[in-house]
DNA sequence: GCAATACGCTTGCATATGCAATTATATAGC
DNA sequence: GCTATATAATTGCATATGCAAGCGTATTGC
């Protein structure tokens, strides 16, 4: 009934609702954004030129564009983010990260890798966690994403 | 900065979001069901007597109680699940897939592993998958799921 | 037994998000 | 150059979800 295939995929998706809930929380109880915001973050700092396209930033991150319009504006009221248009396509609205939001994606990070110190140590062997990489890696290939 | 614990944290996000969101519409196009329906249905079956209180559904989906309560409603309207009482306890409300459910989960569990296939096959060895499955099983271990 | 506390569920309110329509701008075909 | 089409962003509306409060039921301490 449920194959390796079925299996792995349903786990996947269990480990990665666990460790978003649990990070969850705290990003919003430490930080005061959502993992979300984190990752908006994260996609603009791992760009080639430090911003991104709302529709190019909607791909990258699974939600249409309507919400990155709607996630950018009380970004940029807490001065995260700005935004700069495009000298020869008036119709791209780029979002960039400040210092301050480059200084927030620090910390959040430090807490991100904490946990993810917590989901791997002490569960993986030090070969298997490269292991777990390279398997990865495979399976985001294609998918146009880049941000491990 | 990024140590492979936190790209292994990240790829595993985005490699779970990825999916996520291509199950997503296929299942609202083909089965008339969100992917957090279909994991209802799932714990639901997976479950010791295939039923579930709403707490329990709650903290196996990582979702909050009220929403098992609002995703519940619509599922009992249209036939998927029904309600149960508890006889010691008056307080109990179990949520329990009737025939229907069970049978669009067993149509919606299809198109499901379709899509592993499609994840996992021409990017893992076989040897690679059983590796996978292993590995992900420890990152569970202790969370008091058991869906797969 | 009774009062205090804990637990399960539901509901009001606020937030997050998608889809479709709208507007502004670019590009292609001619 | 002009028109038709395509693309980017925004906004209205509908749905989904969390948190906190409220209500009913169990359990605990005495």
């Amino acid at each position: 009934m449920t194959d390796t295939y079925t299996s792995n995929a349903l786990r996947l998706l269990q480990v990665a609702d666990d460790f978003r809930a649990g990070l969850s929380g705290e990003f919003s109880a430490v930080h005061g954004i959502s993992v979300n915001e984190f990752l908006m973050l994260l996609h603009l700092e791992r760009s080639a030129s430090n911003r991104l396209s709302r529709v190019e930033l909607a791909k990258r991150m699974h939600v249409s564009a309507s919400t990155i319009t709607r996630m950018a504006a009380p970004m940029e009221k807490i001065g995260l983010v700005d935004r700069e248009t495009d000298q020869r396509d008036a119709r791209l609205v780029f979002v960039v990260a400040t210092d301050a939001g480059r200084e927030k994606l620090s910390e959040a990070l430090a807490t991100f890798s904490k946990r993810a110190g917590y989901l791997f140590e002490d569960r993986l062997e030090n070969q298997e966690v490269d292991q777990f990489a390279s398997m990865l890696r495979r399976l985001i290939a294609g998918t146009g994403d880049t941000l491990a």
